[in-house]
DNA sequence: TTTCTAACA
DNA sequence: TGTTAGCA
């Protein structure tokens, strides 16, 4: 079994994401009802979780702290999911050559903040909440 | 006992 | 977002 697998299997209660988030029960609720996470259910509907999920609330965490609304949120998880997979492409086509160069942080962060202020220019009631700033981190 | 949904003095 | 009621 790959090490994705393992990462995506369902396996811990919320109480357990509770203790390793510090979220409440009712913001992880939320943040399902939202689509910002998908946790798998038991047979008696109790959600489980997997470690990309927690890792995902521990994300969302972080960009609540900073003020993001959940919309920012949504388009911010997009983001990285298109460059995951712009990234595998990338990978994919240099399968051949040699080398393999990953975009450095500094660029993955001016890839973000360019696609932000795109979104923000093109959907701006829904998305920032008091300054569109609090993105530019 | 824990988690779930729904609703709000 | 907190909190509570009533179930499973």
């Amino acid at each position: 079994m790959s090490d994705n697998n393992r990462r995506s299997m369902p396996l811990f209660p919320i109480s357990i994401v509770i203790s390793l988030t510090d979220l409440t029960a009712r913001q992880i609720r939320y943040y399902e009802e939202n689509d910002l996470i998908q946790p798998a259910r038991t047979k008696g509907n109790r959600r489980l979780f997997s470690f990309h999920e927690v890792d995902r609330l521990l994300e969302i965490k972080d960009l609540i702290d900073k003020g993001v609304n959940l919309a920012g949120i949504k388009q911010m998880l997009a983001m990285k999911q298109e460059h995951l997979e712009e990234k595998a492409q990338a990978e994919i086509q240099q399968e051949d050559t040699t080398y393999n160069e990953d975009l450095s942080d500094k660029e993955l962060r001016q890839l973000l903040k360019q696609e932000l202020f795109d979104a923000g220019r093109l959907n701006k009631s829904s998305l920032r909440q008091g300054e569109l700033s609090r993105f530019f981190h």
